[in-house]
DNA sequence: CGGTTAATTAACCACAAAGTAAATTACAAG
DNA sequence: CTTGTAATTTACTTTGTGGTTAATTAACCG
């Protein structure tokens, strides 16, 4: 593929592999362990594929001991991965602050058509943008 | 590819696309001008293409006027996807001051070696980790 | 040794991705 | 109405991805 970067967000372009991140971000697990929840949907090597593409693109490493491999997280890519999307974000908080002020502007001008003039305006929460 | 945060990742998951995107973050453009960069390495369907990629992700969204289509950014998408990264970096940080951790105890034990007991230890800077 | 468990490798298939060249659409303007 | 410009669509090629089944490696255990 290339580039670290692009090796990164490839590998995370695949709901199997986020939940297999997921999965090991709370302590690392052999092979099976971690394919079980997929057995039903995909066989054995197919996870094994998954797990080598996490390994290539560093977001896991294997570790062997007898008969069994341990995988466990690796965060650095996902450090270089947050670092380039940072560059974005002051965009679109700035468009967060922005759409925010339009917002209230939205909202006194509505206020000042059905009760023109004279109550005080009560400020409304900024920024709830979502719920998890 | 299914689900948004699929789509987005694998958007993200080349470098013409990310050089795109990084293009448009300072100001909406159009085809032609967009490919410039990348006409030397590639043809114009070829961009047209990655423009589709983008905007099928939802990170682009294009108008066209006239013979010209602008393309403009929608960060939207961005955001889900750092969201979900950012359930990742809690751990790289508790990472980040065990390390700290274990490095002054390290360079305690050091110091207790070469200068066995009796001047004040100069407490180091943590999380001085990357300069960009 | 022989059997069992853990995991990978090999060989294959279907399909999507990234690119090309060439044709086509869409509009503006002389 | 023809010509030039912007961009897309079509048709095709090559390569990569995600999955399969079957075979293989590797280690342990009785």
């Amino acid at each position: 593929m290339g580039d670290p970067l692009s090796t990164t967000f490839a590998a995370l372009a695949d709901p199997t592999r986020r939940a297999i991140l997921a999965r090991l971000s709370n302590g690392e697990s052999n092979v099976t362990e971690l394919a079980r929840p997929f057995l039903e949907t995909m066989s054995l090597p197919a996870v094994t594929k998954h797990l080598k593409v996490l390994e290539n693109a560093g977001l896991i490493q294997k570790t062997k001991s007898a008969q069994w491999r341990t995988c466990s997280l690796r965060v650095d890519p996902l450090r270089e991965a947050t670092d380039w999307m940072e560059q974005y974000r002051q965009i679109w908080e700035s468009l967060d602050r922005l759409d925010d002020y339009l917002k209230e502007l939205q909202e006194a001008v509505q206020r000042d058509k059905e009760e023109p003039r004279d109550l005080p305006k009560p400020k409304g929460k900024r920024h709830a943008r979502k719920a998890k």
